[in-house]
DNA sequence: GTGGTCTAGACCACA
DNA sequence: GTGGTCTAGACCACC
């Protein structure tokens, strides 16, 4: 299934990596399975009115942690899923969205307890199918 | 009660926010309350070991939100309002920390229960006293 | 002990790789160690009469496998040494190098002895006071 | 012999040089011998499931060195020339191979003994029968 | 057609 | 001052 892309230019999140994060929530979810092609670097800059070297640094991001891979000439591919950091990397990568969500969480006044609730509500919702 | 101010360099968050959101929590949790007098920019600075225009921007971010106030010549204070959000807002705000740590959580392989057993521990770092 | 870095603009490898791998293998051999700065991104483009882009491409490779750390409006720095990737992945990441060696000594005429002694005197040459 | 052509597409080298690379094993090891012939460009192609145009260019590459020649009409066959580097020069080309498999190899955390294992390993499974 | 590299130059956030 | 982002446009290798 492909990615119905979309961008808010005037975000915090710099808008190479929006296009990447729906690129990693879709195969987190299931939604974009080991071996999909991408949009090219081309059409997707075009399609979301960026320049290409845009599009181009968010498939650098994905690469980078494998979750997709590139085929100069060829084009862009879901890569394979697979647990590539040890579990202390793992902590260490989680840590500053952990950090994030539990700080602004209580500012906002949420509890603890509606704070994992959300995470399960929202995990939920992202794997009904509880892909392996 | 003064605050133990701590920031961590490599840390994601810029240290300005580091700060100002330190501010923010003891407030909230009513480790400061009103009229209560915050060090000053330069003492501060001092302490941190940071650039006084770090502190100085910490201040005005949190004088934005009427978290202090600044009296001219007297010092700096916590203020009066609370700043309320609407259900649906405190939601809003919360949505982004919270797809990136489940995405980013369920992408690296952890469950959904290690996810919610995280969130709990690091929120009872920052809260060890449970206030009210 | 800083890297006096170098280019050359024709060789094959493309300009931000030469400059990631210098860093490489200088951290490698414990030329750099951890926490010590490198020159700003502005300075080794000037002294290397390339762009500035050139040499953030080049850091931002670096950062990616956690070699540097970068902190905007501070610097950059030499990363802690860890081991984050699994077994799996470290014999994975070996793999492409392994090949080009293999395949390009083979079609030079060296022999798999002669190989294995030219990896074994560079390791040696690179690692004289076995750092830890 | 004809050699058993196999290319896989995910591999950091271009497609065009890994068919190249095979013959040139293939010619150095005495599978093949000269005056051999080679199959055609759209035969491989269509063996390989690539764009003719892709076999083309391994062709011309290998016609470059004289490891092949084509005569035109009548098809590709092992050429007579072998190309003879000085001792210096085979070194020269081997460098930049060895280094980046080294400090890869020790940035990872391989140890010197698991690096000449791992190449002696490599370069069993493309010489099996030990050839002279 | 595809992605990858590099330059030039602008603007922004942070310290 | 620092690094980070984005645009515009060029050139290249590969398929």
């Amino acid at each position: 299934m492909a990615i119905d892309f979309t961008i808010s230019p005037g975000s915090a999140a710099p808008i190479f990596k929006q296009i990447a994060d729906q690129v990693r929530l879709a195969v987190s979810a299931g939604k974009m399975v080991e071996g999909e092609a991408l949009p090219s670097v081309r059409a997707l800059a075009e399609k979301l009115l960026v320049n290409p070297n845009t599009v181009a640094k968010a498939y650098a991001d994905l690469a980078a942690d494998s979750t997709i891979e590139t085929q100069a000439g060829r084009g862009v591919f879901v890569g394979r899923r697979r647990q590539m950091y040890t579990k202390a990397e793992r902590h260490r990568r989680l840590k500053p969205h952990l950090d994030a969500l539990v700080t602004e969480g209580l500012l906002l006044g949420f509890t603890v307890e509606e704070l994992t609730a959300a995470i399960a509500a929202r995990a939920e919702q992202l794997l009904p199918q509880e892909p392996k």
